[in-house]
DNA sequence: TGGGCGCACCTTTTT
DNA sequence: GGTGCGCCCA
């Protein structure tokens, strides 16, 4: 089969460059994967062995699907190729080479919540107030931190107020103690291998060997860590492919550096670049709506996408009254689209900015009737009592795993409480760091003269426990030790005989969670614990099958990227949600939200809607917020505009944006500001004349802030709030009730 | 020591 | 609107 002859000329470019570094800078709906698995196939036809290529991605499912696209081009060769993503790739050689820096190879991958758990206990033992200094905060700094390849001495040296000097201490001893638990969390995966490389050359240069051909999609995607290691590793023979789009960087706050993709060509001034810019995806509307939204941002390549494709039909903007409303529109058109077009349910997607904003939607789909699936939202693996399970899982892999341990010493409950735990702990650390682990401890609590007898009892009763599974190992498959482990635990039982809601959901997931594991064991001839353990900790909830049932599609903008569906919605377009800001409207991360809105438009084929609401609960109450910026950036005339039912208030009535965009900041406030005025409590009438003044974009005056807009307004009456832009000091949340704004 | 209840907090996005 | 934590009581 001659590859080549079914692209078009750059892809075909692109595909045939072989050797040397290729940059290939590919707009969305371009071909991207068609030219990433072309490119593998190629290779493989032109004498390079299937396992001399390696093809990072982002998620497991686009590794997957790579994968048996290139078999349907080379056969079944393709399955020598190393595929995956970064993690359980870098996952799979650290458990083969770990020993060289001194961990074990039944090393524990903590995810984001074991991590959290370490850093509180830590915090605890360190006196640090979790009131003062917000463990996630300190959290999401070590991550960030150790993606930028920061060390804790490091950080140490470079703090410069209390927040960081008490971060750069609990790193440390962060560091010590997963090491200590013979564990990595998610960043460590990518660390480590660089430490390793480091310290073993040869090491290095047997993977450089190894791996003589690269590809790594979603390059923009990369962190800094990721970047270094793709370069180690393409050092020698330098045939490294890189593919991705600037536009569609949306992981910076994953720490992924938009310059891996800038900086390309000055990384390698021998590459050549190719860029895919036209579009086979959507029509000419769609691109050119995504287009006006996309340069408005400043830090952007200049691309120009074109497609052959129709001009389609016009974008339906939707205003909704409130978030019920929205969704009982939006399944509505699902179900007219649905007629008229002849398309089926799996043709519709549904996007929005916010897991939470997921539910008012499935209501309304659930109501008319249609069927949906989420892609993402709760975890499997992330529930409660599947962590309970695994827990223990791993405790038996990895004795060291003290944050699982301490999960399931009490869990069932079997009388260990925080009184003897605290005294097994303070004989571990009587030892010198890290030579008596807390199962170590546990084994030899005989010793420990404050433990009564009936709890030194109880302490060697669940020391057995553990290790009577672990020599189970030998004999048993994984999923029967699993089987017998749950058994023995009884929680099976205990949740059946609960007979709760709850309880029986729980029950549910602990059968398939067993079914997991013998699923696991029915795919891979070598399953073990080890292994479907680690496959559990580095699948995310985007990497599920896309079941085969004819249902609509609904998920966050995040988890869309690399899709198409010919119907799309987006959801919840109001300033605030999306763009989503929390604190300030940063200029950075508004060019993401914009990003992310591209990567959002760019999904569709044939249609696409968006909507927005004039009122929505958000944090337990009522806002009124204001229709997104985005909206106004598109060329209204690709836009068509179906208004919300007119059975609110006169003021409602005139809330389009579209009447007067100039004049769209103060429009839709006023109708949250009228409910100001006509609150039924009677003494706020007095105290907030001015509150009826107050509108989104007026300029106020606070006492001790100074000068600054309104950028939001919520709640009512007493509760009634408002988020101002301050001049000098950025945003800040107000009870109207207190804050005494003075309108300028 | 354990369980149950009430309060506060929060909410991005994810390997 | 949910979850996690802390307090209080049995």
């Amino acid at each position: 089969m001659n590859l080549l002859q079914q692209l078009n000329s750059v892809q075909r470019e692109a595909v045939a460059a072989k050797d040397g570094p290729v940059m290939i800078v590919a707009g969305a709906g371009s071909g991207k994967t068609r030219v990433l698995t072309y490119r593998v196939a190629y290779l493989i036809q032109n004498h390079v062995q299937p396992y001399e290529i390696l093809a990072l991605t982002f998620t497991n499912k686009a590794a997957k699907e790579m994968k048996s696209r290139i078999e349907k081009l080379v056969g079944v060769q393709a399955a020598n190729i190393w595929a995956g993503t970064f993690h359980s790739i870098f996952a799979r050689i650290l458990r083969h080479e770990c020993e060289a820096i001194g961990y074990d190879r039944s090393f524990t991958i903590y995810d984001a919540e074991d991590q959290l758990n370490v850093i509180k206990a830590i915090m605890a033992s360190q006196n640090i107030s979790a009131q003062q200094f917000n463990p996630r905060a300190i959290q999401s700094r070590i991550s960030g931190a150790k993606n930028q390849l920061v060390s804790p001495e490091q950080y140490d040296t470079a703090a410069k107020d209390p927040f960081e000097v008490k971060t750069a201490q609990v790193f440390t001893e962060y560091q010590k103690k997963l090491f200590n638990s013979n564990a990595m969390d998610f960043d460590d995966l990518l660390l480590k291998p660089i430490e390793l490389f480091q310290r073993n050359t040869r090491t290095l240069e047997k993977y450089q060997y190894r791996f003589r051909y690269l590809l790594v999609d979603e390059y923009q995607d990369t962190n800094r860590a990721q970047y270094v290691l793709i370069n180690m590793l393409a050092q020698k023979f330098r045939n490294l492919c890189v593919v991705g789009d600037d536009a569609q960087s949306i992981y910076s706050f994953r720490g992924a550096d938009i310059r891996n993709i800038l900086d390309f060509e000055r990384d390698y001034p021998d590459s050549k670049v190719f860029r895919l810019e036209q579009n086979y995806r959507s029509t000419k509307k769609i691109l050119a709506a995504a287009d006006s939204v996309i340069k408005n941002n400043r830090n952007q390549i200049h691309k120009t996408l074109w497609t052959d494709n129709a001009a389609g039909d016009s974008i339906v903007v939707i205003e909704a009254e409130d978030d019920k409303d929205e969704g009982i529109r939006i399944a509505s058109h699902v179900q007219e689209e649905c007629a008229k077009q002849k398309l089926d349910l799996k043709d519709f997607c549904i996007l929005y900015r916010t897991n939470a904003q997921s539910r008012s939607l499935e209501d309304a789909l659930r109501r008319s009737g249609i069927s949906y699936v989420i892609v993402g939202g709760v975890e499997f693996y992330k529930r409660k009592e599947i962590k309970d399970v695994l827990a223990y899982l791993r405790v038996i892999v990895n004795l060291k795993d003290e944050e699982s341990l301490l999960r399931i010493i009490n869990y069932p409950t079997r009388g260990i409480g925080e009184t003897t735990l605290e005294r097994v702990q303070a004989y571990a650390q009587s030892f010198p760091p890290g030579s008596v682990t807390l199962f170590e401890a546990l084994r030899r609590a005989q010793q420990i003269s404050e433990i009564s007898e009936r709890t030194k009892n109880t302490l060697s009763q669940f020391v057995s426990f553990i290790e009577k599974f672990r020599d189970l190992r030998t004999e048993m498959s994984a999923s029967e030790v699993a089987r017998s482990l749950v058994d023995e635990l009884g929680i099976l039982k205990r949740y059946k005989e609960e007979a709760t809601p709850e309880s029986l959901s729980r029950w549910e997931n602990i059968q398939e969670l067993l079914s997991a594991i013998t699923e696991h064991a029915a795919n891979n001839p070598e399953a073990t614990l080890e292994s479907f353990l680690e496959e559990v900790a580095l699948v995310s909830p985007v990497d599920e099958e896309t079941s085969q049932q004819n249902a609509v599609t609904m998920m966050t903008l995040h988890a869309a990227k690399g899709l198409e569906f010919p119907v799309v919605f987006i959801a919840g377009l109001e300033e605030g949600l999306f763009p989503l800001y929390q604190a300030a409207p940063d200029m950075a991360e508004m060019e993401e939200e914009r990003r992310l809105f591209y990567v959002g438009i760019t999904r569709a084929m044939s249609r696409l809607f968006l909507s927005h609401t004039r009122m929505r609960y958000r944090f337990g109450e009522l806002t009124y917020p204001i229709v997104s910026r985005f909206l106004s950036e598109i060329d209204e005339s690709l836009l068509s505009f179906e208004r919300a039912r007119m059975n609110v208030s006169s003021h409602a009535r005139r809330t389009s944006i579209f009447e007067n965009s100039t004049r769209r900041h103060n429009i839709q406030p006023k109708a949250g500001a009228d409910d100001f005025a006509h609150d039924e409590s009677p003494n706020y009438e007095d105290e907030s004349q001015e509150a009826v003044h107050l509108h989104v974009g007026v300029r106020v005056e606070h006492e001790s802030f100074g000068k600054g807009k309104v950028v939001q307004l919520a709640g009512k009456g007493e509760s009634a709030k408002a988020v101002v832009l301050f001049d000098s000091v950025g945003t800040k949340n107000l009870m109207l009730k207190y804050a005494r704004l003075r309108v300028l």
